[in-house]
DNA sequence: TGCATAGATGAAAGCGCTGTCAATTGCCCT
DNA sequence: AGGGCAATTGACAGCGCTTTCATCTATGCA
């Protein structure tokens, strides 16, 4: 690869407009603007049927005229509804979280509720205090990703008073509500998958490490084990976050300690098409001489060639039921719902990138 | 493709735990529980060193024994001080979005503020409901993706006397501060490079149309003018929102009403990958048939095969200069960077998915 | 015509915290 | 020993809004 050509234009300064902070106008300036009281100002914006049409219209001018938003911390802080919602996740450039965090604010936001996300990079320290942080914002409602919090972080929790959500994941002993599939029956699927396709030397690629991609191993050891299988030399896997270019160098990995490598289980997409991408560098044809698996089912899965067999796992689908019981306790009746705990499974679709073993050859 | 084997676990219910809102602990149950006035536990969390050591144990006791977290809204009311930074990105899944956003969070989160992200779905009236809601937290900045606000979200920008920052194009009239580049010259750019390496038949494919891929198509009209090219059938595109396999789709459009194409400007890399999906399921060969030069150089890029030549633009950059920039301006001195405009520029990678054109054939 | 009643409006009291300034204490210096 | 000063601590008044309750119309009815 080389760098060409670096185009970097004029900066010419445009015009310099200061503009710093007067005052900005409040509820009591709409007020008097109006010539009525503030609470009147108040009942017009949030209660409009309980002030009379003559009134509400010269609020209305007033306020476009002043340019007038509402100060929201004020407004929670006296009616302790702050119309906030706490997210933590693990991290905001993985895509499997976008689309997560789109099925929130395709909900919250039309709802009227806004959403606080913060990150916890993968890291319990820094998730406890994303969650302590986001607590004293005082949201209505918190979903995290994820049942690995720290001890302090439950008891936080716990002690908010409010929904909590724990997704993406099965706990045997969830704070609240949770909602997710089990990554260790979904990585033990996709491994038997290959198995039952004939294979046997199946390796096993990870990245990150997370809690999820661990579980996700540990259904591979177990299916692996079952068909009486070690696993020792099959598993390449590091710490390091999960690229396309970390799963070519994985695999390659992989296959150096095992160059009668069958079929391979990528612990996610990314490193599923960097397998693929490094198989065609090599000349290795997918599937007539590897089937390759990932996990997600992300986008790219359908369209790259040969097509990507993967586990589809209901992200938008999680993230939408955690915000729709959240909306039914916050605004409802305030009960939580019947099922404390939800299993939305997965599914494992097939495409071209997987197909039975030869009877003859690999 | 066929769905296959769905696991669905059953669903145990655990154990039930109500624990419904009690008033939370504030400030003065820990001054009453440690025996001091609010004030001085309020300096103790603050600015400990003006707290005597035998009060500040005293106070820190308490607040891990009452589980306080002070509550961020009413000292942000009363201080007039967020701690908060209003940022609007048109797409929450889009990964180019997701690099900006990172950088925003690593330089803002350790310098103690927090990212308050809303979307604005690519509309305007969106991004105007948005930055309004936004200003209703009275954050101390904000960051807006784009230059085509409307008139009147200008407008809340202008008068909320924080600094603010639009990214990744240039204006020729900033609201305050600027920092991108020119997408017009950098769609230029990647056409001119695909004309200098001898074509002349060179496709566009663009999708989603929002201002940036405009700017971009319009820079390839104008390199490929230059050129005495006609566009007209050249060009495929579509108002919905880029995907691998609407790459695909609308390079095969393309190479319908121009089955000569020599070489393809995407729009973005997901486009580039698709139609690169797309030419490898046809049989066409790239670099040998076909040169395709993508942009924003996303990771995916260097890693398929053939790699993508790409535009890269310097999104996490320019995040991160829009975050340092505001910090100065919030916690300095209170006065606007020298340059209200920086352009950052961008960068022609090459990499094997395009190459000169042969002298007799394409 | 007079009184009850619903509807519309306003006054006052905080929400939980911080900024400001006053009060207290202990210690150093002359 | 007394004054001065710095170091601590506390009292009080809001931040801008909503909640609650009181007040003040109109209107309906007897």
């Amino acid at each position: 690869m080389l760098r060409k050509t670096c185009w970097q234009g004029m900066t010419q300064v445009p015009k310099n407009s200061q503009g710093r902070s007067r005052r900005r106008t409040t509820l009591s300036d709409v007020a008097s603007h109006a010539g009525v009281s503030a609470v009147t100002v108040s009942r017009a914006l949030r209660q409009p049927d309980m002030v009379s049409l003559d009134l509400r219209e010269r609020i209305d001018v007033s306020v476009r005229e002043l340019g007038y938003i509402p100060n929201q911390l004020a407004s929670a802080l006296a009616s302790a509804r702050t119309g906030t919602i706490g997210v933590v996740v693990p991290s905001l450039t993985n895509i499997v979280f976008a689309d997560y965090l789109k099925a929130l604010h395709d909900i919250f936001q039309p709802a009227g509720f806004q959403v606080l996300v913060l990150n916890s990079r993968y890291a319990l320290v820094d998730e406890e205090r994303a969650i302590s942080t986001l607590l004293g914002q005082h949201p209505e409602a918190m979903i995290v990703a994820g049942i690995d919090q720290t001890d302090h972080a439950r008891k936080l929790l716990e002690n908010a008073g409010i929904p909590v959500v724990q997704t993406m994941e099965l706990a045997d002993d969830p704070i609240d509500i949770n909602i997710g599939l089990s990554q260790v029956d979904a990585g033990y699927a996709a491994t038997r998958y290959l198995l039952d396709l004939g294979f046997r030397r199946i390796g096993h690629v990870a990245a990150r490490l997370e809690p999820r991609a661990r579980r996700r191993m540990e259904g591979y050891r177990r299916a692996m084990e079952e068909f009486g299988q070690d696993t020792n030399l099959l598993v390449a896997s590091t710490r390091r976050p999960s690229t396309f270019a970390l799963g070519a160098e994985m695999f390659a990995e992989g296959l150096a300690s095992t160059p009668d490598m069958e079929a391979v289980f990528c612990c996610n997409d990314d490193l599923a098409l960097g397998a693929l991408f490094e198989c065609q560098r090599r000349g290795i044809r997918v599937p007539e001489d590897l089937s390759i698996i990932g996990f997600n089912d992300l986008e790219f899965c359908a369209s790259s060639y040969p097509a990507l067999t993967s586990v589809s796992t209901p992200r938008y689908e999680i993230a939408r039921r955690a915000a729709e019981i959240v909306l039914d306790v916050v605004r409802g009746s305030g009960n939580r719902p019947e099922e404390r705990r939800i299993d939305l499974g997965f599914t494992i679709v097939e495409r071209e990138s997987t197909r039975p073993k030869r009877p003859g050859g690999t």
